[in-house]
DNA sequence: ACAACGCTATAACACTGTTATAGATATGGC
DNA sequence: GCCATATCTATAACAGTGTTATAGCGTTGT
């Protein structure tokens, strides 16, 4: 479809990046290829972009707007304890499919590339729908009261701990990780009630 | 000491090699500097490590083996539960106080860098430290019996995911990290038993 | 003492992000 | 319609990376 635009927009800059990433992983996120695969030059992406570091920083946008979604999608019941678990299961399955933009979002693969602040703020922002959800919990008297984001914050660290160690393939061969991330859920959901 | 050791010896590179890693960070560790700081030449990297992936794979082990030693310091008590409560807190405090290295062991922020299976190998025996305290709490029925290193998992997904998330500064600014990491441990301890 | 070998250091190669420079293309004023 | 201007593009150059090949030195065994 589009065959053929004539100009090197930025959004043909960041669908190429994108593609690239999740089809080649992050080593082929190189301003050459970007630029190439979008049918333009190099100087494109700096013009647009500013720089490498402004595209990494799109796809960290995308990547976290993603994972909001994904949980945001979660159909919301009579019972949000509940809808917190699959809220945790949208969180892993989202990780599995995108693993290429979980590593960028999550690990500092490239030596020089921090999140710009409006970059860290899309990532809080995707931890708000968590919250949300933690408030109507709280709100149900299904979970301590307290600051939601806060808590918001504990459930986050206990999905990315073994999301994490699974995508990089670490610990024992044969974990079963969909078991550890499960119990790792239940047990925080069950603490914070 | 030594002054002027006229090998440059593997022991040399590793050194310089494991300074650069935790004074500047990762990004300093480029083929030049490392073989310049050891006072050698850039080919004594080769010859000696077979390349830069030589280099990273030793600080891994390195890195893996103190974080292990960290928590088989942890004193045994009469309290195999609380004996592993503070091996999660001996893990976070390694992890503050060596950061880069613990970057380095499980950011992949070398796009084609990947442990090798020594290296891998080196870091399931730092979680058989855990697996041994977690025997010991399951043979004292503090804890559900089952395989001690599956469960030894859990706990070490339990404390990657809030660590990880503090040495990148992600989450919401002026998060209590250390409280994160508490409440979330003792939850999945009492998960466990 | 001599020969052979191993190890070291230097320089070259292909690649990276980034920047400067020349060229084409489009725009604005008459 | 035509020219001057300005922007935007593409090419090439620069400093750096990991890696490899090559020439030189030192050491060692006989």
């Amino acid at each position: 479809m589009t065959p053929r635009t004539p100009d090197t927009s930025a959004e043909a800059i960041l669908h190429a990046a994108s593609t690239l990433l999740a089809e080649e992983g992050p080593s082929a996120l190189t301003v050459r290829r970007i630029a190439a695969a979008a049918g333009g030059s190099t100087m494109n992406v700096y013009s647009r972009f500013g720089g490498k570091d402004g595209v990494l920083d799109a796809l960290f946008v995308e990547g976290f707007t993603g994972l909001g979604d994904a949980m945001s999608r979660v159909r919301t019941t009579a019972d949000p304890l509940a809808d917190l678990t699959r809220c945790g299961r949208a969180y892993r399955t989202f990780a599995l499919a995108h693993p290429t933009h979980y590593e960028l979002m999550f690990d500092r693969y490239v030596p020089g590339y921090e999140p710009s602040p409006d970059a860290k703020a899309a990532a809080i922002r995707a931890l708000s729908m968590l919250a949300d959800r933690v408030r109507k919990a709280m709100d149900a008297g299904q979970l301590r009261s307290g600051d939601p984001m806060a808590t918001a914050t504990v459930i986050w660290a206990a999905q990315h701990g073994p999301v994490s160690l699974e995508l990089k393939s670490a610990g024992p061969p044969g974990t079963n990780w969909e078991g550890v991330h499960r119990m790792l859920t239940q047990a925080i959901i069950n603490g914070l009630a």
